[in-house]
RNA sequence: GCGCGAUUAGCUCAGCGGUAGAGCGCCUGCCUUACAAGCAGGAUGUCGCUGGUUCGAAACCGGCAUCGCGCACCA
């Protein structure tokens, strides 16, 4: 070329700028913002919400590429994609963070009031939602921000309101008094799935309670083995304190050393109240001294036991863990208080029998960081149990479909007997529940007797109220009073909705919104197993409850894993071993980072653990991420430098036919990479949209660096260059060649562009264009995937092209033992008694020339086969022999040889036992004995050349 | 206790019936006008152990071991 190409772009890729660019560019075009009427099938997903808690956490970047991979590549497939973004209120998490800082600047929510409290919170929510949102925009998410939502927004308060209502007119919801999960740091009643087990190392105490005088021989069971008279039961407990609520003792009914005492009562130590002793299958006779202590106010086990015998329930704790005024003398004191004071005093009297330490399982808040107490309280509960059921029998049709499908089975099991859910919230922060009291039927304060009534707002509250109580209160000439529920409904009832809420569900009277029709069910949920309960199996019963006949709220389920720190820790926020996608954003790029991420999923569903140096900031997976990016962008770049200020539009696509007519056909590499480049359409196409997304990564990965760039661009550069000395029919020649290879490189770059866009969106939405010239909106983002070439798929010769490398890898693998320096030219002779093989070579001689230094390529049969002596080399059936004795290292190449003959005769060995099977022969099938047979002619050719030219070096 | 997953090259992981692959790291040689964030070449594995199925097992089935996770938990 004699035009000064100047270089159009740096040597090596800066993401930062880049990445800003086009996020800005996206986002201000409105790229990602679809119109429910247009064309295409709809595709939709509804991000998982962040909560507003903080920041961006490695989780959210893994989740976010994954989504983002997923939807960008059906925008490419023309489907009419939404992919909807939005935060989360986190209830629990927001009020304890923030009641933390008014405690630390000495201040306390009651000071404050609810309305302060609540406009502080939404505050915080402004500014923390804000950050992470601005974080998920420097991910290079294409969500569409004008429809962001957040849980607690006006119009998903009024789905939640809708949903609680309608569950109530189902029968759905009810109200009652029962021993709740309560945590006691945040003041608040949690749902099962809030409360985490830890192991602790505790102790377990024996403690004697005595028999009421009267008839303590036990006479009275003829069975019982005679022994001394009993007057008291030992009981073990891991909480002494709860001991002041005890109500019974129990034993198994089958224990014969307690059978007679049944029906018997004991005098409970501290407090003097008259217990009986009962029955029960549940205590486990081996356990312990088999007789088990009964607290059914504060223990869920003894509530049943409590249930089945008619005990009386008896609260000893306040609400915020210290005992109350039933606990006796150690009223006001705190839970842990109270327990050494048992302790101490039945020591005192003479009770405690012994101390045992003991390792076992305490519920444990996981807000509060505290242990939960089992508690008696009056709350709102959604019944499961017909929402679990609908799910089931979803399930049994495959819906929805679970990736990997090994997770349906933990859905399953956990709608399998499922408990009700709690949903009343003792918080500030949230959505408050519609219900109000009637407070005026018990005084002006709620009580769980007091009436009520569930209602969209407080008019149509009133309204009710005057219908079922006003009659009564004008008789009683008493003024209505009504009193909103204080309490607010758990974070997870409105995440529940939020595949719906968020499309405008339940819109207005009669008219679904656009979106809900177009998008809803959505296509895909993506998210990590940690919250399979938590949220996926909510939002399927309660998408049940609303829209049954749409089915599931997404028709697939793709799980994924944890991202693990370095040392395959989970990355946890109070562990502080998190690593900051940020830092690695700034020092990498946003495509460096997704792609690192999503190229580590191949095995789906398997948590991932991502290197990273602590002392540098630094993280060689994604490092190799960023080098990936930097070698696309510098093939680009040497696109950009040898097209001649040409576009793939308009040099044209190279269709064989026409190229031949026009006497520039293409040449062995063209064919090879356009074979090539069709067959990693169909396979990453179908890949990603199967979620192998990882796979898809890898793919391109290696068909962009070990065959475009290392193969492809090395064959076509001297087609690129035409010499200025050239002229007259040569230089026509050349230019037309030149043409053909430029249009093969604009299509096979341009295309490796589109289908490596969902994994590295900025860069290649700049490469592209850069490559094609594109107006500025434009976007890569918008445009069709590449129809695959069927015709240019050729089978045959790739395997042809492969042997083709596989020779001048030989070769080259020749020079480097011979100490050849790269300058130094070598002629090269190979030898075969393939015709097909010799005339590949014969074609390809002046690729192999350029591509190994060679001073001249010659192509033999066998029987030229030992003429010259030099280096030696043998790969399938071809001999390559460089003829320069005088420079090599014969040591060297005897090294050579026998290792060759080493791995040629070991496959011989083992083909040939193979073969020498009977068995094999006849069951094997045909193909693979044939493989076989020709796999062991090859060798056996190998081995021979290779002790031919040993013998031959003497 | 019940269930799930993992165990393959120094590290991180693919492969899931036809006798082992990638990235990183390592060794050798190269600043060859796309790329040293690179190029060329090289070394490295009784595929956790143990039975079985099969002509053939890293892969399928059984058992065991180790690690991890989930669920349920005996006070």
């Amino acid at each position: 070329m004699t035009e000064a190409a100047s270089p159009p772009l740096p040597k090596t890729y800066d993401p930062a700028g880049t990445e800003a660019r086009w996020q800005a560019a996206w986002e201000q075009t409105g790229a990602f913002h679809p119109d429910p009427a247009a064309p295409g099938q709809p595709f939709s997903v509804v991000i998982p919400p962040p909560n507003v808690t903080g920041s961006l956490h490695m989780g959210h970047a893994f989740n976010t590429a994954l989504i983002d991979t997923i939807v960008r590549f059906q925008r490419l497939r023309g489907r009419n994609v939404l992919c909807l973004p939005g935060t989360d209120h986190a209830s629990i998490a927001v009020q304890t963070l923030l009641e933390k800082r008014i405690q630390a600047e000495g201040g306390s929510k009651d000071d404050l009031g609810r309305d302060a409290f609540l406009e502080r919170a939404w505050a915080w929510k402004a500014e923390s939602g804000g950050t992470i949102v601005g974080q998920l925009r420097r991910l290079g998410y294409s969500v569409d921000w004008r429809r962001e939502r957040f849980t607690l927004d006006p119009g998903l308060n009024r789905a939640v309101v809708e949903a609680f209502v309608r569950l109530h007119e189902q029968g759905l919801i009810h109200r009652g008094e029962y021993l709740v999960n309560w945590c006691p740091a945040s003041g608040s009643a949690v749902s099962d799935l809030e409360v985490e087990m830890k192991e602790v190392e505790g102790h377990l105490w024996h403690l004697r309670y005595p028999l009421t005088p009267g008839g303590e021989t036990g006479a009275a069971d003829a069975g019982a083995p005679l022994e001394a008279p009993v007057d008291h039961l030992v009981v073990a407990t891991t909480r002494p304190e709860t001991m002041l609520g005890d109500t019974a003792v129990a034993v198994n009914p089958t224990d014969p050393r307690y059978a007679h005492l049944v029906g018997r009562t004991l005098e409970l130590p501290l407090v003097g109240r008259r217990i009986p002793i009962v029955a029960d299958d549940h205590v486990d006779p081996a356990f312990g001294t088999g007789c088990v202590k009964v607290t059914p106010a504060h223990d869920p086990n003894d509530f049943a036991i409590g249930q089945r015998h008619g005990l009386p329930l008896i609260t000893v704790m306040e609400k915020d863990g210290t005992m109350n005024a039933a606990a006796g003398p150690f009223a006001g004191l705190d839970r842990f208080a109270a327990r050494e004071a048992v302790v101490a005093a039945m020591e005192g009297q003479g009770l405690l029998v012994k101390t045992e330490p003991h390792r076992h399982s305490v519920p444990f808040s996981d807000r509060g960081k505290v242990p939960v107490e089992p508690l008696l309280s009056t709350q709102w509960f959604v019944r499961a149990e017909p929402l679990a059921a609908h799910c089931r029998q979803a399930l049994e049709r495959g819906e929805p479909r679970f990736v990997p499908e090994r997770w349906s089975k933990v859905y399953r099991d956990w709608l399998t007997d499922i408990r009700d859910w709690c949903i009343s919230r003792q918080l500030w922060w949230g959505h408050r529940i519609p219900a109000w009291f009637v407070v005026s039927e018990t005084g002006g304060v709620i009580t769980p007797a007091t009436p009520w009534v569930v209602a969209r707002d407080a008019e149509e509250a009133r309204r009710q109220a005057e219908a079922t109580h006003g009659p009564a209160h004008a008789a009683a000439g008493r003024e209505l009073v009504l009193e909103q529920d204080p309490d607010v409904l758990d974070t997870w009832f409105s995440s529940g909705l939020w595949p719906f809420s968020t499309l405008g569900w339940p819109g207005e009277e009669g008219a679904p919104p656009a979106e809900l029709a177009t998008w809803y069910p959505t296509s895909v949920l993506v998210t990590g197993f940690d919250i399979i309960f938590f949220w996926v199996a909510r939002m399927t019963m309660l998408a049940g409850a609303f829209l049954p006949e749409a089915g599931p709220p997404f028709h697939d389920v793709y799980i994924h894993g944890l991202v693990r720190d370095e040392l395959n820790r989970k990355m946890s926020k109070s562990a502080g071993n998190g690593i900051d996608p940020l830092l690695l954003i700034e020092r990498y790029g946003a495509d460096a980072l997704r792609f690192a991420l999503v190229r580590e999923v191949a095995g789906a569903g398997q948590d991932i653990r991502l290197d990273y140096d602590r002392e540098s900031d630094t993280s060689a997976t994604v490092e190799s991420a960023r080098n990936f990016a930097n070698k696309l962008f510098n093939a680009t770049r040497f696109a950009l430098m040898n097209l001649g200020g040409e576009t793939p539009a308009s040099l044209g696509a190279p269709v064989a036919e026409v190229l031949e007519r026009e006497g520039r056909p293409l040449r062995l590499a063209d064919r090879w990479i356009l074979s090539r480049l069709a067959r990693v359409n169909c396979e990453t196409a179908e890949r990603y949209g199967a979620y192998g997304l990882g796979e898809a990564a890898k793919g391109l990965w290696e068909f962009a660096w070990n065959e475009v760039c290392d193969w492809y661009l090395e064959l076509i550069k001297r087609r690129l260059q035409v010499p200025a000395e050239l002229e007259g029919v040569a230089r026509e020649a050349a230019l037309a060649d030149q043409r053909t290879a430029r249009q093969v490189l604009a299509k096979v770059l341009s295309e490796l562009l589109v289908m490596l866009h969902p994994l590295l969106p900025h860069l290649t939405e700049e490469l592209w264009h850069g490559l094609t010239g594109a107006p500025e909106k434009t976007f890569l983002a918008l445009t069709p995937w590449p129809e695959v070439d069927d015709s240019a798929l050729d089978a045959t010769l790739e395997a042809s092209f492969a042997e083709l490398i596989e020779a001048i890898r030989v070769v080259r693998n020749l020079r480097a033992v011979a100490g050849l320096k790269p300058s130094q030219a070598a002629p090269v002779r190979f030898i075969t008694g393939r015709p097909a093989l010799a005339a590949l070579l014969e074609q390809a001689t002046p690729d192999i020339t350029a591509l190994t230094r060679a001073a001249s390529v010659t192509v033999g049969s066998m029987e030229q086969a030992t003429t010259e002596r030099g280096l030696a080399g043998v790969c399938g059936e071809l001999q390559v022999v460089l003829p320069i004795e005088g420079l090599v290292d014969l040591d060297a190449l005897r090294g050579r040889l026998a290792k060759d003959l080493a791995k040629a005769e070991k496959e011989i060995s083992g083909l040939r036992g193979r073969l020498a099977n009977p068995n094999f022969a006849d069951k094997a099938p045909p193909e693979v004995v044939g493989a076989c047979r020709a796999n062991l002619g090859e060798a056996e050719t190998q081995a021979q050349l290779a002790r031919q030219r040993l013998v031959e070096l003497g």
